[in-house]
DNA sequence: CACGCATCTGAACGGCGTCAAGATAATCTT
DNA sequence: AAGATTATCTTGACGCCGTTCAGATGCGTG
């Protein structure tokens, strides 16, 4: 009851709908599944409201149920937010992999990673500051840096490709945080006001964005040696 | 009454303390300068309980006052928590040119100065997030980055002594604000416990942040030229 | 059908940000 | 020096928040 993530049906098939009482959207027996409309509404309101609207309350107001049904189906607000989290991080895996698929050449493929990378938390600025806080915070690390197959995996093959030696362990894990590093560090300062101007001057965002990759090294060709 | 920054004496001098009544510390008149001693207040909170603790109300119990009091100082809470990260913005910029002034070799400045800023984040992790919040939600750029004598001139130098060409402002500007996007990524995320065996394998945190910052061309030489 | 259990509601608690009205004390005017 | 003015602080209140707990509701099983 007090456990965590352990075992509560949280993205589970949840069996079968009784069939009966659907009102209008799917609410099978009780609610239906209120974790996922849960979520869904955390997202939802996180978008249109912005963070500081995010309250347990608004939550379940949104998803039509009294203020204390989340507590059923999560320990407390952080862990929803966890949840809300987890959905980003999963997304921006395919994000990453769909920047990857991007272009063929090799050399090219860390840039494609780490303007999808920004280009998503771009799109979804609160969702991704909630997403690296829950990160940073709880010792929570995203999928996409543990899983082989997630955005983590993809960006040590592209390091392997660009001629960095898969065989420096130390090496390559160095590199793929320092990628990180520079990705989240452009993501997060991409929406300043201040560099509007700039940004329009160079014709559009994105080209803004690659500017600032390629200053990066990582991002750009990067002839690997010595440090001097 | 309403209005903000205007005139009431936020740093000012108050001209001379009645004398009388000194009770134990400095508390001149009604009070004293209650804004000075509210940052201080938000500060200690910010340091010892950290953010989530950090509310109005505990800052005016810390300070000795009633919850209503901050109202005739600052305009809501968002108004003192910038005053907060006003002074920490102050501060970096201290620790920035202290940095630079660490080494003489003009290609190593730029290093420095990475150094210095990851390392105050390090050193201050919440009042950092507070700062990065105020500098990204308000449009309030910090000093840091607009007067020539705070950190950003430091950056501009170093740049053109390591090479950058002054006279191609466009670059000039990328260039700095790609230094700013790594050094705030890495300081953001050098936290992370799951970094924490790499660290200890490297002989410590700024090993780590050393080699981050070098990966990240920039900061390590960088010796100019087109992309491709 | 009756029972058990997961799910949801309603009411309550303390803490929060904020405001309006009143008290207090320093400054200004005369 | 005395009264008026103004800045400063307190008290008390409002609504919202996160959270808890006792009780209602209704699904699934025996």
């Amino acid at each position: 009851m007090s456990e965590t993530g352990s075992a509560p049906p949280r993205t589970a098939p949840k069996k079968a709908v009784p069939a009966a009482m659907e009102g209008a959207c799917g609410r099978p027996y009780h609610h239906g599944d209120l974790s996922r409309a849960l979520v869904a509404a955390g997202r939802r309101i996180l978008e249109s409201e912005g963070p500081a609207a995010l309250s347990l309350r608004a939550v379940a107001r949104e998803a039509g149920v009294s203020p204390a049904a989340p507590y059923h189906h999560f320990k407390d607000k952080g862990e929803l937010l966890d949840a809300v989290a987890e959905e980003g991080w999963s997304e921006l895996g395919m994000a990453i992999a769909q920047g990857r698929a991007r272009t063929d050449n090799p050399k090219l493929a860390m840039t494609e990673i780490g303007v999808a990378y920004v280009s998503f938390a771009r799109r979804n600025p609160a969702l991704y500051r909630l997403m690296y806080h829950a990160a940073c915070d709880r010792e929570m690390m995203p999928d996409l840096a543990k899983t082989a197959d997630s955005g983590w995996g993809h960006v040590a093959q592209a390091l392997i490709e660009a001629g960095a030696d898969p065989s420096d362990e130390r090496e390559m894990q160095l590199a793929q945080i320092a990628a990180w590093c520079n990705a989240h560090g452009v993501a997060e300062m991409a929406g300043f006001k201040e560099f509007e101007p700039l940004k329009i001057a160079m014709g559009g965002e994105e080209a803004f964005v690659r500017a600032l990759l390629s200053h990066v090294g990582i991002f750009a060709r990067r002839p690997k040696g010595p440090l001097e």
